[in-house]
DNA sequence: ACGGATTTTGCACGCGCGTGCAAGAAAAAA
DNA sequence: TTTTTTCTTGCACGCGCGTGCAAAATCCGT
């Protein structure tokens, strides 16, 4: 018995009889600009911290309709970054209010469910991080449930009756190319995750057809499955393994940090080559280990915070306007390429 | 205007007039073994469809006062192995029909608001996998809010209130102890993280007490304010920089593989040296970048999927019997020690 | 101290579903 | 067919708080 089961659920109508006040007196003390005088506000806190009372969210949410909650889908957790992305969002909503409901996309198969579960907590929004939601899947979702708003995060997306909060892809793989170029890189290999979304403007296709532009060329590609530094040193050593060693490629252009920080540990240490004198490679996304001794790697950071902070905007803004929006991230030259 | 706002908000009233029976059958009909035959649980699903239906979380976890829902708080986003316990937690949450609070412990200041956070969510158990609780904030905690279960993972605690799931730290340093010793290893170095619980049977003190029980020389030991890589970097830089060849370890012995992967990356490429020829590294939590080769990091795996299960357990399990428990992992022997 | 402007407080009703039991329907036994 | 037994279905009440407005209290200048 402890001393917390004096009373089951301590409700405001309890703190209330305590204040010598009404109820919405005591809820409207807990609120932020509620209209309420000083004085009372101090007398019902009294009360409650006596009481040990804090406000029942869910029912606040039951009657508003309004649950200042967010459902976070992520699959995908083999990539370091989705921890960079997963603090600063958190981060972003909290200080400002919202809370986060984690779902963990088990499978590909898992979409529609997880989908679903956001739906049942009724969240303000719904904000994708993974990459198992293709088109298809966003379609259902949007017609079968009802999303008040329905978020990609770090990914461009074309679905009209979805909010795309990303980096300018294209410009950041101009950029990447143009420094490739600049730096006399001949024959790039470019390493790419999993295929989900019909993207006619992935970094890939980008790539591609910037290197065919300017020098005529069409460049080496091969893909994972998922963004795991693992696959990356695999797929690395299967190609390269076969190759004479001046058909190597001289540069491993990889789609994030994951795939690249994978890629340096298989040139390094099953080839035992040079990055970047033999094979450089650049990443995209700056994780924080690119930043090590390892792998000082040369890549492209996304404003996380930024569109963190913008994603948070955009919950506390509920106009109709057109609220996708692109970021311009910045090239951070290390030693790897 | 889009197809969903037809009817703001469909309940089960609706699916019910619809599917021509009363609205218990609708909810009964989305309850797991809710006594129902199957002809109209078909009938009362195909009505849902049509309708978009899906049962309000809220409103149940209000009504029943169980909402199938925790909060996890988590700090100590720098350690690569809260992703990898997250994903975890999540999946065995998740898959036997637990939604998760991901609540981001903002800072040392932020344990109480985000406690307080959880509360007010009313979720039926607060899960803590972070470093700032130390005991007096449980204290305040448990006093002043109402908590149905307050899990500590991954981490022992002593706090009476408190469900602890962790591995046995000191059957586990034992057994690194030993394995240091077999290897004549004479001078280890112990890098431990910030101290935020007092703990006497933690990882550090008992490596200590263990070494000098075994050898009579009391070893080395430094601490860093947070599990972070890069922490770890800089710390053996200033431990091992004014130390003559002959005086530095020959071993580092970390108290996860976060400090020791810095601490390798230190070793090689701030001093040049070779780890383990030069400096040995052994670790604890086996993070997937250990198997990495670049790093082939001994260390210890906990076994995090099992203890994720036996949370659930406990969440599932209402007894009042004690519910603590110690996990055993394993060695995992690879070239860094 | 007084009248009007302003701030502060109280309240009826509803948000959508769970609980536990009783009535009704169907199935099994006689 | 009738009587039990078992399975299905319906329902009154409550979970704790928000909304929007009206009543009450407080304030200001004169």
């Amino acid at each position: 018995m402890s001393a917390s089961d004096l009373q089951a659920n301590i409700t405001a109508d309890d703190v209330a009889v305590l204040a010598g006040v009404s109820r919405w007196t005591v809820n409207r003390a807990f609120k932020n600009n509620a209209s309420i005088s000083p004085a009372t506000r101090e007398k019902v806190m009294k009360a409650a911290q006596t009481l040990g009372y804090v406000p029942d969210l869910r029912a606040a949410a039951l009657a508003s309709d309004r649950s200042n909650l967010v459902a976070l889908l992520v699959d995908d957790f083999n990539n370091p970054h989705k921890l960079v992305m997963l603090e600063r969002l958190t981060r972003a909503l909290r200080t400002r209010g919202w809370d986060t409901l984690l779902v963990n996309t088990l499978d590909r198969e898992d979409a529609g469910p997880a989908l679903m579960n956001a739906s049942q907590r009724r969240v303000d929004a719904t904000i994708l991080i993974g990459i198992q939601f293709d088109d298809e899947v966003l379609a259902t979702a949007h017609s079968a449930r009802r999303f008040k708003k329905l978020i990609i995060f770090a990914r461009t997306s074309q679905n009209p009756d979805t909010i795309s909060i990303a980096v300018d892809d294209v410009a950041a793989t101009r950029e990447i190319a143009q420094y490739v170029m600049r730096r006399g890189y001949k024959r790039p290999l470019y390493l790419a995750g999993p295929r989900t979304v019909s993207a006619h403007l992935s970094r890939k296709e980008t790539f591609v057809a910037l290197w065919q532009e300017h020098t005529g060329f069409t460049p080496d590609a091969v893909s994972v499955a998922a963004y795991d530094p693992n696959l990356a040193t695999e797929i690395i050593d299967t190609t390269l393994r076969p190759m004479a060693a001046e058909d190597r490629p001289d540069i491993v252009v990889c789609e994030n940090d994951a795939l690249a920080i994978g890629a340096i540990d298989c040139i390094k240490h099953r080839f035992g080559l040079k990055v970047p004198q033999d094979i450089a490679v650049i990443g995209f996304d700056d994780v924080p280990q690119a930043a090590s001794a390892n792998y000082r790697l040369t890549t492209y950071r996304q404003p996380i915070s930024a569109m963190a902070e913008y994603l948070v905007d955009v919950l506390e803004n509920s106009g109709t306007e057109d609220m996708d929006k692109m970021f311009l991230g910045k090239m951070v030259i290390r030693d790897s390429a």
